[in-house]
RNA sequence: GCCCCCGUUGUGUAGUGGCCUAGCACGCCGCCCUCUCAAGGCGGUAGCGCCGGUUCGAAUCCGGUCGGGGGUACCA
C-alpha cells in the first residue's frame, strides 16, 4: 500500500472489471421467513450492484429437499418484493444463466462433480462418518487440527475397488492444493489460511447428493458471479471455496474465485448470534407489525454501513449512490429494536399524508376496524384522521388502536377498563356531563368551537387544569387515556356520535 | 483443542499520529412547549478492554495479553 492510498482493506473493488460488469448474487433458503440477517446481506448486494450499475442474481438454495417448502420459496420472493429489492435475474425474471432454483440443476452438479473427479481435483473417499470422526477426535487430542485426514486420497484403483465390494458408498471429497490460500476480503483486507488447517472436504454424500459446499461455488461460477458479499458466518468457508473456483476454471468453468466481503454478523440479545429461533429476527414480524420496508431497509444498513458521520436517516436512493463496500465496517452488530422503530418512525413522518393513508388501510382491514374494500365514506374520514396521528406513530399497525374509535359501530365501541377507573370514576362523570351539555347547544360542530365550548365549560366555569379538564373527555369519547388531539377527534366523530358517548360515559 | 475474524459510551458509529478537554444518532434522565401521546427545542448521563513499546505527542502505529464472535459436518 502506498502513502497516497487511502487506508481501506482493498482499494481495488472492481478488479479490473468495467462496472457494468460487475455481478452479485443472493442465495437464500426457502426454509422459512427471511432472516434479518439475511436481508441486510441482500440489501448491500442489491445496492452494490446498483451502485456500480452491475446486476443482482437471486439464486434459491433449494438441494436440501427435506427443508424446504413451496410456503418458504413464496414467502422469499414477497418479501423481497415488499422491500423493494428488485433482482435483473433468477426466478419470475429468468435470465440467460437458469434456472435459477438449484433443485432443477442437480444434472449440471453431477456432470461437474464428476468431471472434478476425473480431472483429480475430487476423489471418492470411503472413510465413514464414524472413522472420520475417530481419527477427529484423536487429532484433537493431540491439539491439531481437527478435519479430515486425507486417508483415502491416494487410493489406488484395486483399494477402491476392495473397498466398494464392503458395500461401501463413497463420498466424493475435494482435494485441497498444497498451498496457503490469501485473499483480500473487500472489508476486512487480506486474510490467509495455511493448507494444514483446510482440509479436504465432502461435495458430494455418499447417497450422491451435492452438497452446498459443491453447489454454490459451481454456480457462482456457471452465473459469473465476479462479486460475494455474505455473512462473516462464511469467511472460513472461503479458502476452500477459493480453491474450488480454481478447479473449476481449470476445467474451463468460470474464470477463478470473485472477489469476497465478508460482512459483520447481525447479533441479537447479549453476544449470540440472531439465531432463527430469536423473536425479532424474522422480517414478517416487522411486515406485521407495520414497519415501512424503507425504515427497516434503512436501519439494516446502519449495521455495519453509514451515510454520513452526521446523519443516519436516508432513502435507498442515496444509498444506492453512496454505497462503497470499503466502508463497511466489519464489527459483529447487535440488532436495536429501539433504534430502528426511531429510524422507522422517522421514514413514517417523511411521508405525504396521501401516502400514509393509503399504506395505513391494509392494517386497519386486518384489524376489522375498515372493511374491504373500503367505502367512500370511510376513505373520506381516514383521509382527514391521517394528519392527526402522522407523527405519533412508530409502525403503521399502531393505527388500530389510535383510530379505531373514529370507525366502529357504536355498538361495538369499549373503553379502556384501566382508563375508565383511572378518569371516568368520580369527577371524571361531572365534567363529561359539562362537555355533553356545553357540546350539545354548539350551533357549530368544528374544532375551533369545541375547543372554545369546552375551554369555557371546563377550565373557566369548572376551574379545572387543562389536563384534567379533558383526561375524562377523552377517555369518554375515544375510549382511551391517550388518543389523538381531542377537539379535532371529536369533529371527525361528529355531533351525534360525540354526544351519544358523553351521555354513555356517564353511566358507565 | 485448532483455525479465522473482531474489540471507541447501554446500542450503532465518526475517528487513518497533534484539529480529541473523543463528534453524531438511538436509548436513558431532566427541563421547555402542551388537551393525552407524540413531534419539536434545550440540557445532562456514559466510552477508546488491558499491559508494554515507538514518538515531542497514540483511540489512531508495533508487540503481547485479555475478552467476544464465527468455523471446525455426508447443514447452509
Amino acid at each position: 500500500m502506498t502513502d497516497a492510498s487511502p487506508a481501506s482493506p482493498a482499494d481495488d473493488v472492481l478488479g479490473g472489471l468495467a462496472p457494468e460488469q460487475v455481478r452479485v448474487r443472493f442465495p437464500p433458503s426457502p426454509t422459512g421467513s427471511l432472516h434479518v440477517g439475511n436481508v441486510r446481506s441482500a440489501l448491500f448486494n442489491w445496492a452494490f450492484a446498483r451502485h456500480h450499475g452491475g446486476t443482482l442474481v437471486l439464486r434459491i438454495e433449494d438441494t436440501d429437499l427435506a427443508r424446504n417448502t413451496p410456503e418458504g420459496y413464496a414467502s422469499v420472493i414477497d418479501s423481497l418484493r415488499w422491500l423493494g429489492i428488485e433482482w435483473d435475474e433468477g426466478p419470475e425474471v429468468g435470465g440467460p444463466y437458469g434456472p435459477y432454483k438449484q433443485s432443477e440443476r442437480f444434472d449440471t452438479y453431477a456432470e461437474i462433480a464428476e468431471r472434478l473427479r476425473e480431472a483429480g481435483h475430487a476423489y471418492h473417499c470411503f472413510c465413514s462418518q464414524e472413522e472420520v470422526e475417530e481419527r477427529r477426535e484423536a487429532a484433537r487430542a493431540e491439539n491439531k487440527t481437527s478435519g479430515y485426514d486425507g486417508h483415502c486420497r491416494d487410493l489406488t484403483e484395486d483399494e477402491a475397488a476392495a473397498l466398494r465390494a464392503e458395500g461401501r458408498r463413497p463420498v466424493l471429497r475435494f482435494r485441497m492444493p498444497d498451498q496457503p490460500i490469501v485473499f483480500t476480503d473487500l472489508v476486512r483486507g487480506e486474510i490467509t489460511f495455511l493448507p494444514e488447517h483446510v482440509p479436504d472436504y465432502v461435495l458430494v454424500r455418499g447417497n450422491g447428493h451435492p452438497l452446498y459446499t459443491l453447489v454454490n461455488p459451481v454456480d457462482d461460477a456457471l452465473m459469473r458471479i465476479t462479486h460475494v458479499l455474505r455473512g462473516e458466518d462464511l469467511l472460513s468457508s472461503t479458502p476452500r471455496q477459493i480453491a474450488l473456483y480454481e478447479a473449476l476454471t481449470d476445467l474451463g468453468i468460470g474464470a477463478g474465485a470473485p472477489r469476497f466481503g465478508h460482512l459483520p454478523i447481525v447479533m441479537g440479545e447479549g453476544n449470540k448470534r440472531l439465531s432463527k429461533r430469536d423473536r425479532g429476527s424474522g422480517l414478517t414480524e416487522y411486515i406485521e407489525r407495520g414497519f415501512l420496508p424503507e425504515g427497516v431497509l434503512n436501519y439494516l444498513a446502519l449495521l455495519g454501513w453509514g451515510i454520513a458521520e452526521d446523519r443516519d436517516v436516508f432513502t435507498m436512493a442515496e444509498m444506492v449512490e453512496a454505497f462503497d463496500i470499503r466502508r463497511v465496517n466489519p464489527n459483529p452488530a447487535r440488532f436495536d429494536l429501539k433504534k430502528c422503530e426511531a429510524i422507522n418512525s422517522a421514514h413514517l413522518r417523511a411521508l405525504t399524508v396521501e401516502d400514509l393513508t393509503e399504506r395505513m388501510v391494509p392494517y386497519l382491514q386486518r384489524a376489522g376496524v375498515l372493511p374491504d374494500p373500503v367505502d367512500p365514506s370511510h376513505r373520506e374520514l381516514l383521509a382527514k384522521a391521517a394528519p392527526l396521528v402522522h407523527e405519533r406513530m412508530v409502525t403503521l399497525g399502531e393505527a388500530v388502536d389510535m383510530l379505531g374509535f373514529l370507525f366502529v359501530d357504536e355498538a361495538a365501541f369499549t373503553r379502556d377498563p384501566a382508563d375508565v377507573e383511572k378518569l371516568l370514576e368520580g369527577d371524571g362523570r361531572t365534567v363529561v356531563k359539562a362537555a355533553h351539555d356545553a357540546l350539545a347547544a354548539l350551533d357549530t360542530f368544528d374544532t375551533a368551537s369545541i375547543e372554545q365550548a369546552l375551554r369555557t365549560a371546563l377550565v373557566d366555569e369548572l376551574g379545572l387544569k387543562p389536563r384534567h379538564a379533558f383526561g375524562p373527555v377523552r377517555v369518554a369519547v375515544t375510549g382511551r387515556r391517550i388518543s389523538p388531539p381531542l377537539f379535532e377527534s371529536l369533529e371527525l366523530l361528529g355531533r351525534e356520535r360525540a354526544l351519544a358517548r358523553l351521555a354513555d360515559a356517564q353511566e358507565s
